[in-house]
DNA sequence: CGCGCCCATGAATACGATTGCATTCATGGC
DNA sequence: GCCATGAATGCAATCGTATTCATGGGCGCG
């Protein structure tokens, strides 16, 4: 006993097979009435077309691949963005008719573009791929090759890029400040070429103290790695220079999670003496004491943008990189200057 | 300009079509250097097998279908316990050789067997569907369906499942607080038929103090919708009965959070004078004060043996519904009876 | 009333790989 | 020296659907 095909579904409504493949698909040379006797017959029969035959003939498919980098994308601390993420850009991808592959993996193999020539999915999206821009840049650049990265948008890189304005949070983060009352504005993170979205929220702390006509003091910058205990260091450092600050925008939650321990146990209170706002938002800072003020990013934006522009590549029409607005979560840990 | 076929590296290697096919595939039937140079050749022109053309031909496939229900899936309670089972799920299916695919929906359609009889996936994994168990029960009766659910195993129910062995969760919490020196030990949840989880963590509970030759007193039971105002006031409840009991073992660790609550509004000390026990692990209690012991269920272990189950019946092998051991985790809440 | 045109449908083919069967060639046993 | 044997490969028929081209019938218009 074979599988139901259009062909039976041909025969029992008394039509030819290429009949019911154009009533399947709402084709308007088909008259109505032969169309709805079609399709209530193929529901009747449970039948659904054969996608392997669908994309053989048509040279077409409605899949997308996702691929998540196998440690960073599943990893506790990012975890919930990326799920969340992950959640949109399978339902923005739905809501347009496509499937989504989902695959964990290290980008080792040349098995990046294999999801396309194999003709498994028509376009691919990367996350969590921080690590790998130059070999990103290169596999890119293929020609018939659809690949999104989210991830920070340089001007000028080649290939195509979503992500958030890192610039724009940063720059919010620190109008929050200023608006406060604060002067003197430090700033924790790494600014190094290996992290341009901590750059860029650097240059938007900067801009702002610029538009305020205040200086970027070098020396209320300290470099600091994205995690606690690095927050933690770069806020000692931060107080061994002596230098006078009421405020600290921090480039990520941990970092300043680690600079409020850091204050407390130098017996700074947060918020009263000292304002700090992180950036990402991830779930724990909510709940922390003070409730972290911090930027976040807003994922189901983020997957339909996602997914809208790689179907433009797809569809072979032009797409640019795109960035992301965050937005400003004000909780407990600013607070106006005295 | 056409995609490249196996066709064309036939021309390039000089052998046929079909020696192409069989030499990608390890067929023995090719001598080994044929094999080689085939492989070498389709390699640098970088090609591969359209998936669509040999799903179509072998009548296989090699991916499955992951549905996440809408709202509970990824809903942020719940969430990185799915979002962990979600990752190894993935991993084990790629190291059997199958691709996922993911689709967040509410089963609203008839669409969940679509996904097979549509030829997508030879296989459906169903993840957070508790409230469905009457909708599943039909669908997995489907000839042709080969669907897995996660969720609770009950004897004699049809259709395939894979859970945690929520009996043994909570026989190993109990024997936990009964090896701390408890001797009346409460227990806070829901035993409604609509949770045959509870129901089960329950009869845990209840085969521990039987082996310890104590009556499962039903004045220390008290039913406890599984969230935190629940467990507070389920707590509450038990307070008020003024009965004497040194230990709490809640069907979950929200209910635990709640009580906890209302034992320190009391002026009860925990673990002090009363030690709690919860289910889950959700990542938010290793962080309470006190950090909460509890039972954890072990994803990993859980993804391999959702995929091998699976497998077992996509190939038509007889595969029984699997229970799952959970482990202990001890941390503050709970302490020897004083 | 006749010509042509459009609408609805059917027949036939191609998409690219898998696979049963036929074919070729070399080898060995008698 | 000839036939049976087996290894290696080629031939050709599918798999189920989308789509092009051909066809027939109804109808408007002159």
């Amino acid at each position: 006993m074979s599988r139901i095909t259009s062909l039976d579904i041909a025969k029992l409504a008394g039509v030819s097979q290429a009949t019911v493949s154009r009533a399947l698909r709402e084709s308007p040379l088909v008259r109505p009435e032969t169309r709805q006797r079609v399709q209530r017959i193929a529901r009747e029969h449970h039948y659904s077309v054969d996608s392997a035959a669908r994309n053989l003939r048509s040279r077409r498919n409605h899949t997308i691949a996702m691929l998540v980098h196998e440690e960073s994308g599943m990893d506790s601390a990012i975890n919930p963005f990326f799920t969340s993420l992950l959640a949109s850009i399978t339902q923005a991808a739905a809501a347009n008719g496509y499937d989504v592959l989902l695959s964990l993996q290290q980008l080792s193999e040349n098995w990046i573009a294999d999801y396309e020539t194999s003709n498994k999915a028509a376009g691919i999206i990367l996350l969590g791929y921080g690590g790998y821009r130059d070999y990103i840049r290169k596999v890119a650049l293929l020609d018939d090759a659809h690949v999104l990265t989210w991830g920070p948008v340089v001007d000028g890189q080649p290939g195509h890029f979503v992500g958030c304005d890192n610039r724009q949070g940063g720059y919010l983060a620190t109008r929050h400040l200023l608006a406060l009352g604060h002067r003197a504005i430090a700033f924790l993170g790494d600014t190094s070429d290996d992290y341009p979205e901590f750059q860029s929220r650097c240059r938007g702390y900067a801009q702002a103290l610029a538009e305020a006509r205040l200086p970027a003091t070098a020396n209320l910058q300290c470099q600091a790695p994205a995690s606690a205990p690095g927050g933690a260091q770069a806020a000692r450092e931060l107080l061994r220079r002596g230098v006078d600050f009421s405020a600290v925008f921090c480039a990520s939650d941990l970092i300043a999670l680690g600079a409020i321990r850091t204050f407390r146990d130098a017996g700074r209170n947060v918020p009263a003496q000292i304002s700090v706002v992180g950036f990402d938002d991830i779930p724990a800072v909510a709940h922390t004491t003070p409730a972290l003020t911090t930027v976040r990013q807003d994922t189901a934006l983020a997957g339909t943008a996602i997914v809208s522009t790689l179907l433009r590549l797809i569809a072979g029409q032009p797409a640019a990189s795109r960035l992301l607005a965050p937005s400003l979560i004000v909780r407990e840990s600013s607070a106006r200057r005295r």
